[in-house]
DNA sequence: AGCACGCCGACT
DNA sequence: GTCGGCGTGCTC
């Protein structure tokens, strides 16, 4: 038989069938090492036939002859190179843990200790006077498979368990370990149904297409996505989970292995490469029959899937930065298909355009309006920040969060303040000549952080050494610009002295487990005070918190982005339901100094659909998603000239498309928002195109930009962006 | 990726 | 004349 072959190789022009033959039969989807050219390479069985045009090299090695792929990615990786160019190595590397395709990682054999015989026999086999034999083989009396070596070896001696061996009372044998991921411990609750659970699960189960589960937060999401896997599984199906990230997981994976046990395996980041390695692998043996994981999670060998629930569908990182670019919502809709199964998008605040096909009829809308402990949404004051900046300049805190956050502390509850942005404050400015320190690599202004005295570049990482003076003109008179998490727990220790504060942003959460034991802290009390940034935003449940502060509310609406309201009526509407998730009523302050802006009256009144009225309509006079796709060709390069020449010459091409085809409705070319980067060049073409029919047009504008890769430009095309930078 | 081929400048 | 620079092309 001939095996056609993706190689390890992530080129353009390497991305294709490379035939090859084998005396062995081997099935589609098996990881082998081929002979390439003068070297050798991995590569993946992607089709099998007779045989080949060429002349075929022999395979030199099966690694594992189960395949690693299943048919279905295989069909996957077929459609993302159809519409979106991405190459068949690209979608393949994401199918399978890289540390184990880079033959890093290997399962893990342990010896196993079991009972050859009924213990009332072996019990005649010893003497009486051997205690701990006796002892031994009383604590393997019921255990039918037996039990570790290294376990057994905590409580007896090795001694003692080898001398029963080798009197054959006791046999040695290998197995294979797997290296679980430790999940919290979390105690669970006796859970009632609510009448709106209950018809939400209902509803799902007999969706005839993807349902919009749009709940406000607290409303009790996760007990429905548990429901319906449990009736999934029952069916004789297995499910897939997705959940934003490592932070929220933790605290659902706790709920999961509580509710699933083993049935669960869990899927992100933050887990070692044994744990990950041994995860997938039982996903692929169908041991594991629920996938809980983070935006990859979604290519997990998941056969026979009858339910995929997307929580928090609005959040950005389901859409993949790096290379491959991909949306999570994209491929799980095509495994939806290929599955005929059920996909549940859930979220609070769900993302304009997936409202939008609720509200068409393409999606199923399943509204919960209220939550599961009764109790009415926080109250949240909109805060003008203008007055308190003529009151006290000075003060980050405005005089009423100030008093609210006492109370919080007198009734030792808890509080979070959200602000947006790290480190000390956004940039310093010589209050004499006005010089602003910029990053020498990057078109941007520095970042003081004081903590570690230093000035810090937020996009490329570049650190300098803090200001005392201007370097222009010796001043030593530096004004700090916008605050940031740093100042305000400052300001927040000058103001209350001895209070216990946590700090939870990206600086905080470098070390492994860090972001963990933060919350962990948190939400065992040991602290009064979470000051975050986005993270402190996400699906957490801290049941002590009773108010949210939010810190420069308006931060991101001059994002220059048309999802910049869209985000932050998502962040704002999202931290506001931290507050009072237990018993005791939550409330919420937002300061702003732009307080006369359309979105903070939707905020207040929990109004999405008043929001989403306003914004659907901005968008449709704009031309903006949902009304349009936008196509976002970034070109990067050393060189200014060569960049903005390449950008110009492919605007060029793009209007002559638009010329001979009627699909684009606008081009625009311009220097990015950020022109320079890690010390390279940046523009930017954007094309507008219409929502149905455009996939020939994008596809021919996939190959214009394919051929810009050239050694010294690159460029990444971005579908709807929401990075505009 | 890694290696050969091939076509121009400066050398024992 | 030839050694070697690295741009281009190919690997079933």
């Amino acid at each position: 038989m001939i095996y056609s072959v993706i190689v390890d190789l992530s080129t353009s022009d390497t991305d294709k069938y490379y035939d090859y033959h084998c005396d062995e039969e081997l099935s589609l989807g098996v990881f082998v090492k081929v002979p390439f050219g003068r070297i050798t390479k991995d590569g993946f069985i992607i089709d099998i036939k007779e045989k080949s045009d060429y002349e075929t090299k022999e395979i030199l090695k099966v690694y594992d002859y189960e395949p690693v792929i299943i048919p279905e990615m295989i069909r996957l990786c077929h459609y993302l190179k159809e519409n979106y160019l991405i190459r068949y190595i690209d979608s393949l590397r994401l199918c399978v843990p890289s540390e184990y395709r880079n033959g890093r990682i290997d399962i893990l054999v342990k010896n196993n200790i079991k009972l050859t015989m009924p213990y009332e026999e072996a019990e005649h086999l010893i003497g009486i006077r051997a205690k701990k034999q006796i002892e031994i083989i009383e604590y393997l009396k019921d255990k039918n498979d037996g039990v570790l070596e290294s376990e057994l070896a905590k409580l007896f001696t090795y001694a003692q368990i080898n001398k029963l061996v080798s009197k054959g009372i006791l046999e040695k044998s290998e197995v294979v370990h797997n290296r679980q991921p430790e999940v919290a411990n979390i105690e669970s609750k006796v859970i009632n149904l609510t009448d709106a659970q209950k018809n939400a699960i209902e509803t799902i189960l007999n969706a005839k297409k993807t349902v919009l589960l749009n709940g406000v937060t607290g409303s009790g999401k996760t007990e429905i996505y548990m429901n319906v896997i449990e009736n999934i599984l029952k069916n004789g199906q297995n499910a897939i989970m997705l959940v934003p990230e490592i932070s929220l997981t933790t605290q659902i994976m706790a709920l999961f292995r509580n509710r699933f046990g083993k049935q669960i395996a869990i899927l992100h980041s933050g887990l070692s490469s044994g744990e990950k390695y041994d995860e997938w692998r039982r996903i692929r043996s169908g041991e594991a029959r629920i996938v809980v994981g983070a935006r990859s999670a979604i290519f997990a060998p998941i056969k026979n899937l009858g339910v995929i629930i997307i929580d928090e569908e609005h959040d950005s990182s389901y859409v993949s930065e790096n290379n491959p670019r991909y949306r999570t919502i994209e491929i799980a809709k095509f495994r939806q298909k290929e599955n005929n199964s059920l996909l549940v998008l859930g979220s609070a605040t769900p993302s304009i355009d997936s409202y939008y096909l609720a509200k068409n009829g393409t999606y199923e809308l399943v509204r919960l309006t209220s939550r599961v402990n009764g109790m009415d949404m926080p109250e949240i004051t909109i805060k003008d920040m203008r007055e308190q900046a003529k009151l006290n300049p000075k003060s980050v805190l405005s005089q009423d969060l100030v008093s609210k956050i006492d109370e919080v502390l007198r009734r030792k509850e808890q509080a979070i303040i959200y602000i947006n942005r790290r480190g000390y404050s956004s940039f310093l400015r010589c209050k004499k000549c006005g010089y602003i320190p910029k990053c020498k690599n990057c078109d941007v202004s520095l970042t003081y952080h004081k903590e570690k005295k230093q000035l810090i570049c937020h996009y490329c990482g570049e650190k300098y050494k803090e200001l005392t003076a201007c370097p222009v003109c010796k001043n030593t008179n530096l004004k700090d610009g916008n605050t940031g998490t740093e100042r305000v727990v400052e300001e927040l220790k000058n103001l209350f002295g001895n209070i216990r504060i946590l700090r939870f942003d990206n600086d905080t959460t470098q070390r492994k487990g860090s972001t963990n034991k933060i919350l962990t802290e948190f939400r065992q009390n040991k602290a009064d005070i979470l000051v975050g940034t986005q993270m402190v935003v996400k699906g957490h449940d801290f049941p002590n918190v009773t108010l949210v502060g939010v810190i420069d509310a308006d931060l991101a609406l001059y994002n220059n982005n048309y999802r910049c309201n869209e985000v932050t009526f998502q962040q704002l509407t999202q931290v506001s339901g931290r507050a009072g998730r237990d018993s005791k009523k939550g409330e919420v302050y937002i300061q702003t100094y732009n307080p006369n802006h359309f979105i903070f009256n939707f905020v207040k009144n929990y109004d999405y659909d008043g929001f989403y009225d306003k914004e659907v309509a901005l968008r449709e006079v704009t031309d903006f998603p949902p009304f349009s796709l936008v196509v976002k060709v970034l070109v990067v390069g050393k060189d200014r000239n060569e960049t903005s020449s390449y950008t110009l010459r492919l605007y060029d091409t793009i209007k002559e498309m638009k010329n001979n085809n009627a699909c684009i409705t606008k081009i625009k070319a311009s220097e990015a928002p950020i022109n320079r980067l890690n010390d390279r060049y940046r523009y930017q073409v954007m094309i507008w195109l219409p929502v149905d029919n455009y996939e020939s047009t994008l596809k021919e504008i996939y190959t214009h930009v394919d051929k810009i890769n050239t050694g010294s430009i690159s460029a990444f095309i971005d579908i709807n962006p929401i990075n505009m930078i």
